[in-house]
RNA sequence: GCCCCCAUCGUCUAGUGGCCCAGGACGUCACCCUUUCAAGGUGAAGAUCACCGGUUCGAAUCCGGUUGGGGGUACCA
């Protein structure tokens, strides 16, 4: 058995979609599974709508995800390497000409001189007869000379491939052997316009055929398209390489998954604070699974791990709570350093859009790391979670600072009371969550006061918010200095606003 | 319409003729832990394996049909 190459040809005409990912993916664990070859290739050849922008995107998310390819574009808008490059279709434009002159020659494609208007008459005489919509073959019966009076009046043809009948048969590699008569496939198909640009069923045979590729895995919105490309790469002369048909990723509503119903970019999920590693696990589980009943897998127990034969047919509901709790897997298996560093960028961003008004250091962040690591269920979170560490100031609301049990005197006696033990006023204590905590207490205990109710009041008033990770880490990690003035603007905010008491 | 694919808890799935009146995980609920929020622990609810017929001593597993869902039907990719 020869080594299998396999690949991924995504087109620049948007960002890295999760399907695509997917599918790039699967050809990625099963060539390094196999020992194969993982090929990228841009295809580009819809010039209105790809861009270079968008080729960085699925380049840059592609490394980000953990996936490399062994030939291939190395940078948006740079040099290919590998034994068949170019890997941009744009720039084998040459080798479409010529397989199209091939095929003409051989009269196994014709030019077709049918205006759109014809063409959408026949469509709408065939819907109103109820019959499939299909070319009819009109121009596949020209003679030479025909041809040459159309050609002569200035009349460019496009080239249609002659579809010959009978059935089309493919042993799957998920789904087992698939048949398709011929006559189900509209007729003879275009493969160049007649602006000379060829399209996308016919360039991607003729690359696959030249690229050597000898398994194509591709989602299953391709299983129709497939007896198209057998018959190409027969009348290319061309071994026929094996399919398999990857099931596809579904909206909540079940239908396929896109950009209307779901968060598709790639780039989005990295921007929100997953981890690549979230990323690549979860992706490999939708279609597949290793068949027992662990579900954290890393890169190379995956790889390790990956078949081909265990893939699904049905389709998979993309579940984002389940994503979720399996980035805060992840992120809870980071060590505090490594943690630290990926935050950094989240806290730049929420700095630049005004959320936080300093942006800490991985060193100031990595002894916070203990009471947020639990806590965090994506990157992106780290503001909404802990933003208060580097806020000049806190807004602080008199009606969320009193505690349910408490009337606004109590609060406000409270706040004094935690104030002058943390001045050191009435006990001196050291700034540590372990020397604040006994003398908090007690405090509350001699005034009568849940403990409770009591943190609840110095939570609010120092953080702003209800909930935050345990009350004297905070304290410690906010410093002294800002937990006093803090309780002291709070205290202030309550005595000024006896109406909202 | 036509062609094709698919079908196990709400979701991701285990299961390849007896170990399954179906196991795990997410989500949900309850309890424990607890200063809040998480995390963690324990437990519960949740699937007559879409339905109907067959094959078999025995079927979620094999076969046929039905229903349902999805995909495709371009001078898009």
């Amino acid at each position: 058995m020869t080594t299998p190459r396999v690949r991924i040809a995504p087109s620049p005409t948007g960002p890295l979609h999760i399907g695509t990912a997917r599918t790039a993916l699967f050809n990625y664990l099963y060539a390094r599974r196999t020992g194969g070859a993982f090929i990228l290739r841009l295809e580009d050849t819809d010039v209105a709508r790809s861009t270079v922008a968008f080729e960085a995107d699925i380049i840059d998310n592609l490394h980000w995800l953990g996936i490399d390819w062994d030939e291939g574009p190395d940078s948006a808008g740079g040099t290919d390497h590998g034994p068949f490059a170019p890997y941009r279709q744009m720039q084998r434009l040459d080798r479409y000409t010529a397989a199209a002159e091939d095929l003409l020659a051989r009269d196994l494609a014709y030019p077709c001189y049918c205006t759109p208007e014809e063409l959408d008459a026949d469509r709408k005489a065939q819907e109103a007869a109820h019959e499939a919509p299909r070319y009819v073959g009109r121009c596949g019966l020209l003679t030479a000379d025909e041809r040459a009076a159309r050609e002569a009046t200035g009349t460019k043809g496009a080239l249609r491939f002659r579809v010959k009948p009978g059935k089309v048969a493919w042993d799957d590699l998920v789904r087992g052997t698939v048949e398709i008569d011929t006559a189900n496939l509209g007729g003879d198909f275009v493969i160049v316009r007649s602006n000379g640009d060829p399209l996308y069923h016919f360039v991607v045979v003729v690359d696959d055929a030249a690229m050597d590729m000898t398994d194509i895995i591709r989602g299953e919105d391709h299983i129709s398209n497939t007896p198209k490309h057998i018959l190409l790469f027969e009348a290319l002369g061309h071994a026929v390489p094996r399919f398999g048909h990857l099931p596809l990723i579904l909206n909540p509503d079940r239908t396929k998954m896109s950009k209307r119903k779901s968060q598709t970019a790639i780039s989005d999920y990295r921007a929100q604070g997953y981890l690549p590693e979230t990323m690549f696990n979860f992706l490999a589980f939708l279609g597949w699974s290793p068949g027992g009943e662990d579900e954290i897998f890393s890169h190379d127990e995956l790889v390790a791990r990956f078949d081909l034969e265990r893939v699904h047919k049905g389709g998979a509901v993309f579940d984002k709570d389940r994503l979720e709790w399996l980035n805060g897997q992840w992120i809870r298996r980071l060590t505090p350093e490594d943690l630290a560093e990926r935050l950094l960028p989240f806290l730049e961003a929420d700095h630049a859009a005004g959320r936080i008004d300093r942006v800490p250091t991985a060193d100031d962040l990595v002894p916070l790391m203990p009471i947020i690591q639990e806590r965090l269920p994506t990157l992106g979170a780290i503001g909404e979670l802990v933003g208060f560490l580097w806020q000049d100031e806190v807004v602080v609301d008199p009606a969320v600072v009193v505690p349910k049990r408490w009337d606004r005197p109590t609060t406000i006696a409270g706040l004094r009371a935690a104030r002058d033990t943390i001045a050191g006023d009435t006990a001196p204590i050291d700034f540590e969550a372990e020397e604040l905590e006994p003398p908090m207490r007690a405090l509350a205990e001699s005034n009568g006061w849940k403990a409770g109710d009591l943190f609840m009041a110095i939570r609010v008033a120092v953080t702003g918010r209800t909930a935050t990770p345990p009350l004297f880490d905070s304290l410690v990690a906010l410093g002294r200095g800002r937990v006093l003035a803090r309780l002291d603007a709070a205290i202030s905010t309550l005595e000024h606003s006896e109406d909202a008491a």
